[in-house]
DNA sequence: AAACTATATTATAATTATTCTAAACTATTG
DNA sequence: CAATAGTTTAGAATAATTATAATATAGTTT
């Protein structure tokens, strides 16, 4: 478990104000054994329940924009109405459960190394995903 | 290219009415030498466009939807703020440009057999789809 | 530690993508 | 050709996200 003054000098380091919301929020996204996926709302209703505190939405979706920008969160790129967020910044694959939509962490070594033969010229690749669609046998295709 | 009367019987094979509307979007989909990628916004802008006609968004959705769950389009997952369907139903990935926010199919044989040691236990696999995040060298990580 | 400046937070409004609704319309069937 | 089941439509409703602009706070300078 992280202290909070971890998180302090980890903000400062980066640029960021340690500011309480951000703090308050990196105790509810880092403080964990496990690391975990969220969407903004999921940490706005944690905020909530854990800490019995209220910080506004827009400084939600600043907060983890920013944290975003400086990687201490990783976006998942799944097609949803939602954007969903993960606390795993190594690079890894997921699962995503069609039957219950949920998303799950596939270990790296659980798929055989990806090599992109040719990439675009004259560009670097940022990210490879791999997006794993499962379901019970009955299921339609998404 | 194909003729109206073929996307009359593929509609009526698949139990859909074949409509003006959505023989006017067969059209704008299908009739064309190459795959491509679109959003919902833009089929409507090539209707109005290449056909000079307007069809109602909530007819552009519901048909790209019935098309997607007879297997006629995929969707892609990149996270982003709209949706994004491809032609190409082949088994296949992408790359995605950050610098221009493009779409572009990474063939299947330019990457190696993607070869899932566990899957999830009593799920079978629907989709695999690779998405490589590409970017010119100075730009931020996504 | 007061004053200053740059950055953050906030409630709320605005925007955007998508879905819903219910009335009008049309393709198919008998 | 009437019945009916499926479609289309404009516009309203919803939901996620971003913008705004006033207020508050953190870090820095005096």
């Amino acid at each position: 478990m992280l202290k909070n003054s971890q998180f302090i000098d980890k903000l400062r380091q980066s640029g960021l104000r340690p500011t309480k919301q951000r703090l308050k929020i990196c105790e509810v996204l880092f403080n964990r054994e496990k690391t975990f996926h969220f969407t903004i709302n999921d940490l706005a209703k944690s905020i909530l329940e854990k800490l019995n505190e209220k910080i506004s939405l827009a400084t939600v979706y600043n907060t983890v924009h920013a944290f975003k920008k400086k990687g201490y969160l990783k976006e998942i790129s799944i097609n949803s109405d939602k954007s969903y967020f993960d606390t795993n910044i190594t690079n890894h694959h997921h699962f995503f459960d069609e039957d219950t939509n949920q998303l799950i962490d596939c270990d790296n070594d659980n798929i055989e190394n990806i090599n992109i033969k040719n990439n675009i010229t004259g560009k670097k690749v940022k990210s490879v995903e791999v997006l794993i669609k499962v379901a019970s046998d009955n299921q339609n295709q998404n």
